[in-house]
DNA sequence: TCCATAAGGATATCTATTATCCGTAAATGC
DNA sequence: GCATTTACGGATAATAGATATCCTTATGGA
């Protein structure tokens, strides 16, 4: 039971959104070179960010996503929904009416086990949900030595897009 | 992100092995049988509790699984780890180290990125190990109405085991 | 007009889950 | 002893899901 690597791929991408200037864009290209991630398939998880409302694709030269709201007002739960689904993490398959000595019985509603498994999947949504990207400020960029950190700015200026 | 039926199986086998007489045991055609899922593949899943010491199986005629330890020290982290594994569910595939302009850079320990899905990895395993096995009263079984509740209760006990 | 881009459909590749099959060894009853 | 029943483990097949690539379309900017 893993999340996906793109889970880990749109953070980062977030978090270099939410730390680009006023009106910033970066496109999938320059996001995926970035990271060293396949382009291609990036590009599939940031549309389900953009589905999502979490960013804003826009097309042409100097197109790219930027956020759609303030990373103040965006979650790490809006994110790893966006890309990994709302579905809970136990799914009952009902297999109490395989129960050949039950036959006839109509179980309304779930049992006990779906209701704990289920509130176990709700806790770590609420951890989740309870963190907004804005608060991650640390990121891989700030603990960084600031000589590095200042490389990776000009790096990202260089493929800026938007109107800056 | 799912977690696999198994988990749901050894869940209601569990709960099953609980309410059992002392000293009584169920075979694994038993078990899959009364859930009505494939006993082969079930009996992967029952080894794999075995191996994590939650049950004891045991050869021969009259033969087959009992709890290894009182239901109150069992707990539901117990039983899903036995069979989902304890790794965690947000893995970093250390993409920062794909960096092209930070080249390099040894970044030593996990970022905050992976410290906030750690943490509601850990709350979502907080949750189930606070649920012991024995506090599973109110079970498939015990919210069935009475009639159908005895005879279940019979069909396991035409297939117990073990020295009752 | 031309190019760069997001978006989405189709499809291939790879991996994990699900499932089945068979052989071995131990316990039970005869 | 002997046949039967069972847990256990290895090998393998079938299926679903995740990963990755390719191609087409529409749009915005120069
Ligand atoms: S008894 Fe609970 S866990 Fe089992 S199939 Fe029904 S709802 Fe799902
Ligand atoms: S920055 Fe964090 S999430 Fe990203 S690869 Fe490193 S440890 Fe993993």
């Amino acid at each position: 039971m893993q999340m996906r690597n793109q889970v880990e791929w749109v953070l980062h991408c977030c978090s270099l959104l939410a730390a680009l200037p006023e009106g910033g864009r970066l496109s999938t290209k320059a996001l995926a070179d970035f990271h060293g991630v396949p382009k291609e398939y990036l590009s599939k998880a940031l549309q389900s960010l953009s589905q999502a409302g979490l960013v804003e694709g826009s097309l042409g030269p100097s197109g790219g996503y930027r956020l759609a709201k303030p990373a103040s007002e965006i979650t790490f739960l809006d994110i790893v929904e966006a890309v990994e689904g709302k579905g809970r993490n136990f799914a009952c398959t009902e297999i109490r009416r395989n129960n050949p000595c039950l036959q006839g019985h109509d179980p309304k509603g779930p049992c006990q086990v779906a209701r704990i498994m289920w509130q176990a999947d709700a806790a770590w949504r609420r951890e989740l949900a309870a963190v907004k990207l804005s608060e991650l400020t640390v990121t891989l960029e700030r603990e960084l030595p600031a000589d590095l950190q200042e490389r990776a700015t000009t790096w990202v200026a260089a493929r800026l897009g938007g109107s800056v």
